[in-house]
DNA sequence: CTGAAAGCGCTAACAT
DNA sequence: ATGTTAGCGCTTTCAG
């Protein structure tokens, strides 16, 4: 019993192959009742289409790429059921690949994908105009995500990561009243991290010209939150703000701190970054940079999926704004 | 500019298409010198084998489909993240479709899905078996992970929802002390809060026989979670131990129990089930099942890579343990 | 309205 | 060791 093919169905139904590709594409030029016969044929069969064979003289293949640096933790997931809803809707599948920790990787995922997908969503802290230039061709679609790569020739979505951060830094210092804020960055050299930074930097210039701006490293996962806090508070002079540069990181962070006993944001006030859905069960509930992560991931591919229909390349930079949730690890209501 | 096809290639290193073929393959029967002047042609004109004419061909796509219900929170995105970590090790990729919510969603993405796919990875807990027969070609290669189809055609994984609930359950009652435990449902018909509610009944029956078995609804997120502890506060007698079917719901119900002041758990002890990753870093951190969630995955794509390999179905079933962890909230040490 | 036939780009016999 | 060629299953002119 082997896989009907669209032969198969056109000798059950008494027709052409020609035939039946034009009635279950509904391309018209078929009789109502030609096409009824075909559908029982196909039914009969349980004929599926080889989308190979399809994929193969049509040039598409409805399937688009999404290449991730992690899949750990609710951003990606967020992310990624952005996307994965926006897709479904079109009608396109998703192909992700995650888990690459550098350009090799991110180059083998690259090259396992060109040819499977109509377009590509790029997501990675590295990659940058060169990279791009070497390892896709020229005429793929792509909308990248969070990226360095400006005013070229790709589509960019960004992150108002820097406002975002000035913002909340501001609001520690002026509403929430704090002398100073000390900052958890995220992995050297990630783009994300990189521009919070900045963010917080300026606003420290700005509201706190006198205190010291103060960093300690992280690396975006909960663990590194959770050192950071500890670190933190080894100190003789404990900090009295944290600003950590994404949610997970806050999160470790916050059980450092009570995990030592200490009131927050009475003894120490501490706010993140993403809006992960998890930051309002925290207790308190965590005052947070806002990002709208799944609509992020759905902007992304609606961009893409107009490159698709319009068959040519677009390259505008979009920047999503972000607005500062105040809850109540913060210290100001 | 058109895209090189492998004629363009021959054409340019003055072989024949076979050879360009041979030689990309490394199937051997070529020069090293031979193979060297294709290599620089290909690289030369950028060619990219065209995977679509490949897999119509050699009927492999070497893609595998993971079908979701959902994509929401850090149980899926942790599953997810061990699929494709053990499917890049494999050199496959992973065409995931989530957020389908019922047979009819499902359907359609199975059907999406199908033609591209070596094999599939489901997870869903509706699917029965006659939706597999219905819907699937009975030659694909298939894992049903967390599945009540058993002792059939399909290899199957699951976990042992109903001896960690059992489990858990007896921890709350006899180690911990309650004297009865509230439990926490999820989804209606879903089979994963199907099974965990039979083993929390049945520790109930074993060790609480006398008192009586208190199941309130909830839909395995964290707002319903928040709704359940609520109302469960807003009893006459509020409970003393509480018992969510998974950690998001637990996280939910924490909150609304520290949103009313009281202490978990000396007021009230909680547990949850999954030990998604951010548990341990709740406070106070959360009592839960630990299920091994990328293990799982990792697990599912193992043994669907089997079958790929040895080109025939497989259909063994698998239960992977869980483990009760205490940390802090079910107050026993 | 329908059918015949020409490929899409590639691999795998089968020749040489 | 290399070339020639016949399709894989489908869509799409082009005739009829």
């Amino acid at each position: 019993m082997k896989k009907a093919t669209i032969k198969d169905v056109a000798r059950v139904a008494q027709v052409s192959v020609a035939s039946v590709s034009r009635a279950l594409n509904r391309q018209g030029g078929v009789t109502a009742e030609t096409v009824e016969r075909i559908r029982a044929a196909a039914r009969q069969l349980r004929y599926i289409p080889d989308n190979a064979a399809r994929s193969l003289i049509t040039r598409r293949t409805h399937t688009v790429g999404a290449l991730l640096p992690d899949l750990y933790g609710e951003f990606f997931s967020e992310l990624i059921r952005g996307i994965d809803l926006a897709a479904r809707a079109r009608g396109l599948q998703l192909l992700v690949s995650s888990s690459h920790d550098g350009l090799e990787d991110a180059s083998a995922a690259m090259r396992a994908m060109l040819g499977r997908v109509d377009g590509m969503l790029i997501l990675s802290p590295w990659v940058d105009q060169a990279f791009l230039e070497a390892n896709l061709p020229g005429d793929l679609p792509t909308v990248l995500m969070n990226s360095p790569v400006e005013g070229g020739e790709h589509d960019v979505i960004n992150i108002d990561n820097r406002g975002g951060a000035h913002a909340m830094t501001e609001h520690l210092l002026r509403k929430a009243g704090h002398p100073t804020v000390t900052f958890i960055a995220g992995p050297a050299g990630n783009y994300d991290s990189v521009q919070r930074e900045l963010g917080y930097r300026q606003a420290m210039a700005e509201f706190a010209p006198k205190a010291a701006v103060d960093v300690v490293a992280g690396s975006f996962t909960e663990e590194s939150g959770y050192h950071a806090g500890r670190e933190l508070l080894a100190r003789k002079q404990r900090p009295r703000a944290v600003f950590a540069a994404n949610d997970m990181m806050a999160v470790g962070c916050l059980y450092a701190f009570k995990e030592a006993g200490l009131q927050v944001p009475q003894d120490i006030a501490l706010a993140g970054f993403d809006d992960i859905p998890i930051a309002r069960y925290l207790t308190p509930s965590l005052s947070t940079v806002s990002v709208h992560i799944a609509e992020l991931g759905r902007n992304a591919l609606e961009r893409l999926a107009v490159q698709l229909d319009g068959h040519e390349r677009s390259h505008t930079t979009d920047t999503l704004g972000c607005a500062v949730v105040i809850r109540h690890t913060c210290g100001a209501s």
